[in-house]
RNA sequence: GGCGCCAUCGUCUAGUGGCCUAGGACGUCGCCCUCUCACGGCGAAGAUCGAGGGUUCGAAUCCCUCUGGCGCUACCA
């Protein structure tokens, strides 16, 4: 009696927690109680290149904050457990040893620059960029004794010469990759941490996971995966792939072009019943022309089978209308509670008032000196942040390049003083000049508290979003 | 480029062969309410159902082709 449901999500502490973890979660969520399921959350954290030491906690915040919980994870245990995947290598590298011996992977010498190097040829002559092959061919003992010498090596997976995989997508039908399509992928770095295919695969049997609902995006690897299934001899499990979160251009949702931070979220005042809410819009699944619900409710009416697969686009518009029904149907007095947790909470409080008080002459100007800390959109006019002696379409494309640095720096003061330095000196402006582009943006005024100061307050989440709509707006006017 | 997925108003969607001269919601516009704004109420504009072929008495709904969009194409997930 394997047939007890057992979902689970599996996000990685790569950075800020993404909206798209929060869809995924919710639609996992769902599932698993609408079956008498367990939900479980497990962190991949295998990338050690791409991890954020802050993450994870900030993925539990984020998740209980919307009120969707797990039944299992790193934080609450469980039977299963360990659940967070550095800490089950043992695992992997025992599923590794079976596969080798089964002849289903293969170690790989070669170097980054010869994979560099061979792709590059395969796009110059048009050729589909994919793995060729080189140590799957090698005889076993020169494979044996490279491994012997202690040569830095990956394993591949053995894909089959011919043939073909089919899976079945509960959404979608019978999905056919033809073998030769499918690349060797590498299931063990050379790190000796595995790859995302790997681990996730070997952990999902190790957890009884019985339906994997995850993100379309994945579709494409899930003949690997299937492949790995066989492999072990393991029984394959369902698989629903929800459709994408889309940009305004029908990109997939990105931090480039949308808020995608649960923090932001939650520092800009939406109310996690109805940032839910609308997530559960998306894609469709509940019964016709229903727009506003609960959670409980959507476990009593969403239906899998209702899903539209064509990926929605992430409507900020519809959010907020959303948001503000939510917040108008609040009792005055849970209304003022609300607004003193979010917008005036107390933590947020005290790390404005030192900066205001410097500046004060009456109390009654704290508003106008603080105000930009309080409010969603701040607008300073091109006097302010055009430099005398830069061009619009110039300071635009250093507006740009200051949201991919922003994005990539620690919030800490000394980080980033020397990441706006560093960028004003990469374009041959003073320091001044990009202090004061920067400030207008944040701040929407040419006189302010301390600018990074003001920026470590206000957190990076909403100091991104000021840059990004300063971005769009700008590009709107010239149009 | 290759492979895969997808395709109804600008956006989220309803629609699963006749009830569709395609319904609702956001957004937009107008009117009402009103000291203003917002809320709320009412209304309008907005989709030849991506295109072209079939199947059928009948197609947004089934089939084929094309086109378009998106995703994947990493020792990232």
């Amino acid at each position: 009696m394997a047939s007890s449901v057992r979902v689970r999500i599996a996000p990685s502490p790569t950075g800020d927690p993404h909206v798209g973890t929060a869809y995924i979660a919710l639609l996992n969520l769902i599932f698993a109680r609408q079956r008498g399921g367990k939900f479980v959350l497990r962190i991949e954290d295998t990338d050690r290149t791409r991890f954020v030491a802050s993450s994870e906690q900030m993925i539990f915040d984020a998740l209980h904050w919307l009120g969707l919980d797990w039944d299992e994870g790193p934080d609450v245990g469980g039977p299963f457990g360990p659940y967070r995947q550095s800490e089950r290598t043992a695992l992997y590298s025992a599923a590794v040893e079976r596969l080798l011996a089964g002849g289903h992977a293969y170690r790989c010498f070669c170097t980054t620059e010869r994979l560099d190097e061979m792709r590059r040829l395969q796009i110059a002559s048009k050729l589909p960029p994919r793995y060729d092959r080189h140590c799957r061919n090698l005889d076993v003992a020169q494979s044996a004794s490279l491994h012997a010498a202690g040569t830095a090596h990956t394993v591949r997976l053995a894909v089959p010469v011919d043939g073909a995989t089919t899976f079945r997508d509960e959404l979608r039908g019978e999905i056919t990759f033809d073998h030769n399509n499918v690349d060797d992928q590498v299931l063990l770095k050379s790190d000796g941490f595995p790859t995302y295919h790997l681990a996730n695969v070997v952990d999902d049997h190790e957890m009884q996971i019985s339906d994997v609902i995850r993100a379309e995006e994945w579709i494409s690897s899930t003949p690997k995966h299937v492949l790995l299934y066989k492999a072990f001899g393991w029984e394959v499990p369902r698989f629903w792939h929800m459709p994408l979160l889309r940009n305004t251009d029908k990109s997939k949702i990105s931090k480039r072009k949308n808020p995608v931070s649960l923090i932001y979220y939650r520092q800009a005042g939406f109310l996690p019943a109805a940032l839910v809410n609308f997530l559960g819009l998306m894609g469709g699944g509940m019964p016709a022309d229903v727009e506003k619900f609960t959670l409980p409710e959507m476990q009593a009416g969403f239906q899998f089978e209702r899903i539209s697969l064509g990926g929605p686009v992430f409507d900020l518009e519809k959010l907020k209308w959303l948001n503000g029904l939510y917040l108008r149907g609040l009792s005055p007095d849970t209304f003022l509670d609300t607004v003193r947790t979010v917008v005036l909470d107390d933590a947020y409080l005290r790390a404005i008032a030192p900066l205001i008080q410097e500046r004060i002459e009456t109390l009654a100007q704290f508003m106008n000196l603080a105000d930009f800390f309080f409010m969603d959109e701040v607008v300073a006019p091109p006097e302010v942040y055009l430099p005398k002696k830069r061009t619009l379409p110039e300071t635009l494309k250093l507006g740009g390049e200051l949201l991919a640095v922003l994005e990539a720096a620690d919030w800490e003061h000394a980080a980033l003083e020397k990441t706006l330095r560093d960028l004003a000196t990469a374009h041959t402006w003073s320091a001044k000049e990009l202090f004061m582009l920067v400030r207008a943006i944040i701040t929407g005024k040419s006189a302010s508290p301390p600018l990074l100061e003001s920026m470590l307050v206000l957190g990076k989440a909403r100091s991104l979003d000021r840059v990004r709509r300063f971005l769009e707006r700008e590009k709107a006017r010239r149009e």
